[in-house]
DNA sequence: CCTTATTCCTAGTGGTTTTGTAAGATATCC
DNA sequence: GGATATCTTACAAAACCACTAGGAATAAGG
């Protein structure tokens, strides 16, 4: 029932691109130093987040990822569900899963998709923008 | 972020032992057989449940499981947890984990809180016989 | 007592997922 | 052309999952 380090991380990293990226790309380097992340995962993790087009990138020197949208307009779901795949709580519930032939006769798959749509409220309801607040109102070194 | 068998099994377990153990003991062999569970598997899976007295037992012939509860008063969130562990959806709020160095600046907690909040809100508001119902108004069987 | 049906207990096991490393190719700026 | 990036693919150790295996202990019935 755990969210991997791919998206605990990939989420901490995308909040911190978007506090610096403002001026110019961030280098991978730099939000590994910052965020205490192996370099090397956040590569993986960054392609992901690419391919599902959440950050963009430029190669080379003075190079790194940027965000093309606003904070506001990047719903934490997104993030999570490009690094986690389907977040549903069951697989049974899962996007692209057939249905188990037990489905009919299930007694607890109202359980399983309540607690799926109470996780997704959740998550919809946050957007990148919104944890921005917070990481400024905990880091002092921004006050 | 998925809930394993063992916990999917035990539930489904513990609402067939709930409908059919007021008579007598029911055995994992027929628990087996009625939900399609491995039975070795299912032998390990009310071991915990019978750790966590969910369940009692008598051995020997026409011995089995047997609830010692009112089903409505086992929630499902204690038989998940029993089976599943610390259901928190990350690792640095679990019942025994020793915090992370990060904590006092992590701008996501606030978010994982939230969503750990919503499913444990869930899980304490379904009892076992509130599946018991669910089951019996699915199985036709039953009507 | 003996057989049989059951729980109980400890290990083992093959497969998948997680959490990374490693090595090199490609692109960009100066 | 050198330095610094991203990009791509492959590998690997460890943990976790979903069982299976073998046997010990217990209880009921004949």
């Amino acid at each position: 029932m755990r969210i991997s380090t791919k998206g605990t991380y990939g989420l901490r990293a995308m909040i911190d691109l978007a506090i610096f990226s403002q001026v110019r790309p961030v280098s991978l380097k730099k939000i590994a130093a910052r965020q205490e992340i192996s370099e090397l995962y956040l590569e993986q993790i960054f392609a992901k987040l690419k391919k599902n087009g959440l950050v963009m990138s430029k190669r080379g020197i003075q190079g790194g990822y940027y965000l093309d949208q606003d904070p506001q307009d990047i719903k934490v779901k997104d993030i999570l569900e490009a690094l986690e795949g389907d977040l549903s709580v069951v697989s049974c519930l899962a996007e692209n899963s057939e249905p188990c032939n037990r489905s009919a006769i299930c007694p607890t798959k109202v359980l399983w998709k309540r607690i799926n749509r109470s996780v997704q409220r959740t998550l919809d309801a946050y957007t990148l923008e919104d944890l921005i607040v917070e990481a400024k109102y905990k880091d002092s070194d921004l006050l």
